[in-house]
DNA sequence: TTGTTTACTTACCTGCAAGTAAGTATATTT
DNA sequence: AAATATACTTACTTGCAGGTAAGTAAACAA
């Protein structure tokens, strides 16, 4: 895979994440890789080649540190997720699925179903790793392992999204409260 | 006020957190409401004008709100608080700082500084009412006040964005949870 | 060495978003 | 009755986003 290429994903993925998939254009990546729009539009013919390909990276991503950590304890199985979200966090960037959740239905119906894919992926991630942990003594926790999943993936989401506006370092501290609060 | 004015308002509000804000243009609302684009124009010269007073006038209900159940047990009040999560829920549309946090930093400083003064009011108020349940005993919980508001704030926030990527009510069971939390 | 593929650029087009300026009909005030 | 304000419309302008088609230089393959 050419280095151009990556480098549009890789711009395209900080843009999204950082302004709003609405809110850049392919201007934006041209400008700043030196190259023309026609060359982005030769790799990804539309703008929603584009966020399909971004999607799907970060699917394999994901897929890639699942698999990585299968067998290790739930614990620190659940810091490598929220590790994934401490680095957007230092990076002024909110999650994928944070960035177009909010634009979801001025989207592409292709685009819709590749997130739809990586949701569920997520969320059953994050369930097994806390089913395993209620399991084997690492966690405690009262609700069932994919609804205590899901609050946590929302405290982590709308972590980054509302530190933005705050202005203040609110996900550090929530992403403390998570362990905190599972751990005793 | 007039009825038009008022109804660019509301339907400004609803097209923002249905489609986000660099999804929908004039055209959407002028075509809906059978008037010109330079109608809107009048009223709200440019579209961060708009969305200025679209973000007061949430904020303003939110003050309303506040003030109506001022008296009232803690728990009444942190339903409230939730039902208004609960009619963006139905209605298919996210809360207004998940709408605008994803592309906040494609915004005009003015529109960033409202939200700065919304999204601060309300982890205040959601604060407060935590502080006094857990005082007078009808809410427990281990975090302080300022960290378990904020952990409950992201839960609604984040549930009304990811239930629209997975496509099932999600929301529901957030919201049950957040009170059985609370209250047991 | 010729042909083909790769990785682009040049040069377009189309449409719409955002905004402005000037005009107009209808109330409202003086 | 005349002047003024209100609530718009008409008619623009500007710029850029998104996309296409055809050309080209360099690498590589037959």
């Amino acid at each position: 895979m050419s280095d151009t290429r990556q480098d549009i994903l890789s711009l395209g993925d900080s843009l999204i994440r950082q302004r709003g998939y609405n809110a850049f254009s392919y201007q934006d990546i041209s400008g700043k890789l030196g190259i023309k729009n026609a060359a982005i539009h030769y790799y990804f013919p539309k703008k929603s080649d584009l966020a399909i390909h971004i999607i799907r990276a970060t699917h394999s991503r994901l897929s890639s540190l699942e698999d990585s950590n299968k067998s290790a304890p739930a614990l620190q199985r659940l810091k490598a997720v929220i590790e994934t979200y401490t680095v957007s966090h230092k990076e002024n960037k909110v999650c994928l699925m944070g960035a177009f959740a909010s634009e979801f239905f001025s989207l592409d119906e292709n685009v819709q179903q590749e997130l739809r894919t990586v949701a569920a992926d997520i969320h059953k991630l994050v369930t097994t790793i806390l089913a395993d942990g209620k399991k084997n003594g690492e966690f405690r926790f009262k609700e069932v392992p994919k609804v205590k999943a899901m609050l946590v993936i929302t405290n982590l989401l709308a972590g980054l999204q509302i530190e933005r506006i705050t202005g203040k370092d609110e996900f550090t501290v929530i992403q403390q409260s998570i362990i905190k609060d599972l751990t005793t």
